[in-house]
DNA sequence: TTAGGCATGTAAAGTGTTACATGATTTG
DNA sequence: CAAATCATGTAACACTTTACATGCCTAA
């Protein structure tokens, strides 16, 4: 399933230009499948060329005209078909992790950095979430996704910050290998 | 950052050839970081070509030639750099959140499938990156990666089984909608 | 005897990312 | 006055995926 068809079935839902369906990608799609306006204005393209869409140009002041898609029935069918038809895989691309993996040749304040950065990212996306289904009507399945996002980025969050010791005390035992009992967590640990 | 540079990485661990790169990618980076001999090899053969490591071909009968891969001072310098300058991504690329998302166009028979292997799949991450945790030491970034994917993918697991209902009720309302008082789930909400 | 592990790679196709190019209107 | 929003797209580049090609050894 790529972002052609995630295009055709937004258009499914409601008719939208590429812009549109852009920030829906922003939004409701930020934390599981992000799409730019080089994939979307040619996956439109496509698939109108194709009959999966039909294109209606609405003329604009000041702007280029506003293509609004709509889905056709064969477009319908198509979309149904490849719901149905793909094994749904679920992919995570980390280079966080990857560069946490070797922490140990990172520099200490880049690291801390990097960790905050992300933890605070992290709390950023679920506070996002929670706002947008305070503040908006979903169907069944945009609300699972939405609270699938929430939940795990919670989970992540709280994970980075009750383990980030693992990483970052390297540091004290470096500097100090005598001195570990001022740790505070080596004291409770 | 890219396979390349992981690759990398690993040979600042220790030495290895391409098939025991792929090995690595298969085991330890397999929740977060996915790479195939197509992306490895190549990657390889680049990483030689600017001299960022040295290759060894030990010579094998019944098989090709074992190439062993080691990493030279430049290597090491130029794996420091990547991983201090790269601001790292973190993203998700998710077929299975997607259906979901689209929940009320899936054949229920079929929706349910998607459910129970994905937290299937889940719970199976979890159990192996645990058995791998007790059964090799590892470098604090390692077990810290490790200890990251098992508790997101039980969180995950988790919110999937006690939030399925949301999706697979709509059967039962559907069919029946004056009965949702025998509805467990609508009982406690 | 068959499946899986060991071991190398290439080539083409598919996909996505980034940078570029344009420009009026609205909001702070 | 600057920044964001609206609105379109293309072209080059980067990178990964998939399929292909080969073949012995070992354990169940």
């Amino acid at each position: 399933m790529d972002v052609k068809t995630l295009c055709l079935g937004l258009l499914s839902v409601r008719e939208a230009c590429g812009y549109d369906l852009k920030k829906t990608f922003e939004t409701s799609f930020k934390h599981f499948f992000p799409a730019g306006y080089g994939s979307i204005y040619p996956a439109l393209a496509d698939l109108a060329a194709k009959g999966l869409v039909e294109c209606e140009e609405i003329p604009q002041v000041g702007k280029p005209d506003r293509k609004v898609y709509r889905i056709t029935e064969a477009g319908e069918k198509a979309f149904v078909s490849a719901l149905n038809s793909t094994e749904p895989q679920h992919k995570l691309r980390s280079e966080f992790l990857a560069m946490i993996y070797f922490a140990d040749l990172v520099d200490d304040n880049r690291l801390m950095e990097v960790l905050d950065d992300h933890v605070e990212q992290l709390r950023e996306t679920v506070r996002y979430i929670e706002h947008q289904e305070r503040h908006s009507t979903k169907s069944a399945g945009a609300s699972f996704v939405a609270g699938f996002g929430a939940v795990v980025a919670r989970a992540a969050a709280e994970y980075i910050e009750s383990h980030r010791h693992m990483l970052t005390d390297k540091v004290a035992i470096k500097a100090s290998g005598e001195e570990l009992a001022d740790c505070k967590w080596a004291a409770n640990s």
